[in-house]
DNA sequence: TAGATTGTTAATCGATTAACAATC
DNA sequence: TAGATTGTTAATCGATTAACAATC
């Protein structure tokens, strides 16, 4: 009923298959396409439309590019959004390397790490001391921060980064922060989630079928 | 009620916390002390413990000995478990540099890649041509594979894990992977997690309230 | 013993889906 | 028009939580 986590999430699918579907020369959509490219029912599509007022056309479905705009526009894509990231082992440096969220307006404005070797303010982008992350945040503006530091460092650079002001995180530590009210924390954890892929091919093995 | 994959989740979530626990010097733990730490409450933790029939002791909690033991062998941590890995961008890269897995049974095989300029049998873990896939995978009896490669070739790439006999696929492309009935797919989307974070800041910069 | 904690059932909560009137 | 699709309500489904008897 309510916007939930797992409801924008869809929004981001449903943006993602529809820019597919546009560069594919599509004008319009139904809800049993965008349901079937996204892997959910039409109803759902409808529903999840409803609830941001997105309306189509009793016959004719939803024109493409109104429905990618309005989209865009609840997803915040209409503005550059800059991030830092803090730790740059495999991970961070992954993401600090990867080139395809800036088309998405997502700008990876600095790295951030507590080992001086790793600083390099020539970088683009540059990797700043740990020290600085406050400074740089606060300078800059910045409200989301992805953390990428062992599970140890976790908490105390989630302190860090609600004291400069960040509201939103992203986590890849295996820890459940603790931290204020006002800021969003999502967790993405590979071993998990590989864990998980690999708990249920044992019990496909076992049982034989799909759970 | 059902087993589910968030059920399964949590179980890595309790292990995870456990041995933190564990290696503070703790002997038991309560369903609230592990509720707390991994952020769900003291009668999820004792309805998932039921559901795989593990028992504490009605005033004393739970052994975290025997608790890990029983959470391990559910968890298919008596064996090694290998993997392999489609794909050698910067998350790929990471993957396969990550140390952290093999401590966790969890074993990067190999990686590939369709680029040759990338394959690199001398490297540990090895990175081959695509198409030796296939004959990797059964000569290897690997049943999981990570697939990360660009959102074109996720599906191409799906097939050839199916026909190799992959039965789980943790999936970092954009794209709902179509297939077999008896594979079991997780999906990882650094870039949704990111845009949902963002949402939900700027919905609370307009609303001034936590969502 | 009295107090505390488990294990489980029943109640609640919330998300998804089915169904259908409206309508193009 | 007849057929198809939306938008929304009501029903269903499933997961979480509250509550409490059992018991250590």
């Amino acid at each position: 009923m309510n916007i939930n986590k797992q409801c924008i999430i869809r929004l981001s699918r449903y943006r993602n298959a529809l820019n597919r579907f546009r560069s594919l020369g599509f004008v319009k959509v139904f809800s049993d396409n965008l349901g079937d490219a996204v892997g959910v029912t039409p109803a759902q599509v409808r529903k999840d439309f409803s609830l941001f007022g997105i309306s189509g056309n009793k016959k004719g479905g939803y024109q493409i590019d109104q429905l990618l705009e309005k989209l865009n526009s609840i997803l915040g894509k209409d503005e550059v959004h800059k991030v830092v990231i803090v730790g740059c082992g495999h991970i961070a440096s992954a993401l600090l390397r990867y080139k395809g969220f800036e088309k998405e307006g997502i700008r990876i404005a600095a790295g951030f790490d507590i080992d001086p070797a790793k600083v390099n303010r020539a970088a683009a982008p540059p990797v700043l001391p740990l020290e600085e992350l406050k400074e740089y945040v606060k300078a800059n503006g910045i409200k989301t921060g992805i953390i990428a530091v062992p599970d140890i460092a976790a908490q105390q650079v989630h302190d860090m980064m609600l004291s400069a002001g960040i509201k939103g995180v992203l986590n890849f530590a295996p820890i459940r922060l603790k931290g204020a009210e006002d800021c969003i924390i999502n967790n993405i954890n590979v071993e998990y989630e590989l864990e998980n892929v690999i708990y249920y091919v044992n019990a496909m093995q076992k049982t034989g079928r799909k759970p």
